[in-house]
DNA sequence: GTTAGTCAATTCAAAAAGAGAAGTGACTTC
DNA sequence: GAAGTCACTTCTCTTTTTGAATTGACTAAC
């Protein structure tokens, strides 16, 4: 199985994985939290290529997290924006970097989240949406539905 | 810049996604929690070449996301577990699984998690360290360092 | 005591993707 | 009218991925 393959996956990890699941889409969502908007600051702040990028953008359109957007018309010029879908991966974004700022950073954090609401600084957190306690890997048992676990028990055996 | 420069960045989201941020490796951390332990599983499970589960699993240990371990000596045999550093990816995984189950999916979840603690299916949030409210993308500001700062103004110019 | 099967890989050739440099077109500013 | 900006596209070269086959150390079945 090719990586071209993920989308028709039942699993909705897959289906994530195969619509942001890349380094560079990664990184400019990443890019687009912080507020970048234009082809130039993409490629300046993110140091990827100009082919990868337009690549990426234009499957990142098609796929409805980001919209293209005229802010001149002459002479042409677009910017790039999240879609209600795209500003959703917010989380995804934020636990990375939950992640990378506790494992591999030597110093302090390069980007502190300020909650607007209340006005601090905060370090977001999963927590349970029944008793609103945080909750991780240790707290937590997946189940799965009949379909996908029959699925994998045949996955991967002759028909 | 390549793929490989990214460990170097300051920012620790671009580290994180230099570790754990391609197709391959989420789904090998989506098995991880799903307990998955055998280099046939994932494969099995996965539906990745050989090739590339050898080299990821490789990586990942090398990076202390996941360790080896025999698991019977004649014949020898490994078996992959997380470790304390990757077992704390369950928050971007379960993101990922928040974000394609809202996004991407036609039906039910595959599947769901249950909170140990309370016993309830929950679907995990991001919530604020500070005063415990839900959080998302708008009702967040990102505040760079100033070292940050002025690395990505000098970013992509002649020095 | 062969023969088949399991598991954890490694090897190899072909195909696909990525990197980096250069070029393009529609303008605007000096 | 020359130079610069922005949003790309094109080109070649290199690296990575794919998919199939193979290996090696055993065990279990006949």
């Amino acid at each position: 199985m090719s990586r071209t393959d993920l989308p028709s996956q039942t699993c909705t990890i897959a289906r994530a994985v195969a619509q942001v699941g890349d380094e560079w889409t990664l990184l400019i969502l990443r890019e687009m939290f912080l507020g970048t908007r234009r082809f130039d600051d993409f490629l300046r702040l993110t140091g990827m290529s100009s082919h990868l990028l337009a690549q990426r953008l234009k499957k990142l359109e098609a796929e409805g997290v980001i919209r293209r957007e005229p802010y001149s018309e002459r002479p042409p010029r677009y910017e790039y924006r999240l879609t209600e879908k795209g500003r959703d991966l917010w989380a995804v974004i934020i636990a990375l970097k939950q992640w990378g700022d506790r494992w591999l950073s030597a110093e302090d954090t390069p980007v502190q989240i300020v909650h607007k609401t209340c006005g601090q600084v905060t370090k977001p957190q999963l927590t349970c949406s029944d008793c609103g306690e945080p909750i991780e890997a240790h707290d937590a048992e997946a189940r799965l539905s009949q379909p996908f676990e029959l699925e994998r028990q045949a996955a991967g055996r002759a028909p």
